[in-house]
DNA sequence: TATGCATCCGGCATTATGCCGGTTGTGCCG
DNA sequence: CGGCACAACCGGCATAATGCCGGATGCATA
């Protein structure tokens, strides 16, 4: 039994995105015979590398909008910059990074409004050098 | 057409765990013929509700490092650098986002190595401009 | 060469799916 | 009341997908 190849790469790109295909049709893709991908995918699940496979349900409550605070601390680590972040409840994770950049902020708020609010607060806290902002657009790719 | 009622709710329930299961075998678990059934799924990818399946990839080894690539692409959207994104298992997270950069990927891999050949795969994609790494180095703050 | 092993393939019986016509229940209006 | 429209539901049949198997192929190694 070996590693995951090249071939397995493809069909989890694939699998990942289209997690209802039949082997039939994910076969053709990659270019192997539908037993074979079978046996494939099955030795994916058994090694625990394909977990399930879920239904991506849309907001049932409305839209909530992501977004990426990037920035760039005057001095690090800053423990106050922390803390005020932890404060605000729109912070949904906050990453220490490498880098350039030395925080990953994500946010989650109701309306722009709320981001540009949020967005001109943390800029303006002790010791933020730089921030830029990224609203989500769209989740392309979600692994538990 | 009714709104999303009780049974629409447990058919979202067995789907966002279950992505592959037959119909045959949803329909006999919420009571309704499996035509029925059908036609309410139908209707709920329809409705947007049920945005896709994606299969729920594990990792290959368990990954300690996590990190950021902040992708800027030279045209978007774009279709291939998903598709080779979703092929990494390493991959745990793509957004597309506004501003200046155009892709947020969350990674988690077992070693520096393994970021830094990861980084160099990814950078060297067509339609890649640039390529920002951002390495974890803490979890600050991270709310469910 | 012979053996073991992983990978691959095609075929056949079984199961699931797409599609459609038909039944039931409910609200509406002449 | 009786007829009508409509949504939700059901079962059946032709087609497509799956599970399961035996057997071919490539490759390392004794």
């Amino acid at each position: 039994m070996q590693d995951t190849d090249e071939i397995d790469r493809a069909i989890l790109s694939i699998l990942s995105r289209e997690g209802r295909i039949p082997m039939k049709s994910l076969a053709g893709r990659i270019g192997l015979s539908r037993s074979t991908t079978t046996e494939r995918v099955s030795r994916l699940e058994k090694k625990g590398i394909i977990r399930g496979y879920r239904a991506d349900i849309g907001q049932l409550d409305q839209g909530q909008i992501q977004a990426f605070l990037l920035l760039t601390l005057k001095r690090t680590p800053s423990i106050g910059v922390l803390d005020r972040l932890a404060g605000f409840s729109a912070v949904r994770k906050v990453s220490s990074v490498s880098g350039q950049l030395d925080l990953v902020v994500e946010v989650e708020v109701g309306s722009i409004n709320a981001l540009n609010e949020l967005r001109n607060e943390v800029a303006t806290l002790d010791n933020v050098e730089d921030l830029t902002t990224a609203i989500v657009l769209r989740r392309d790719i979600e692994r538990s």
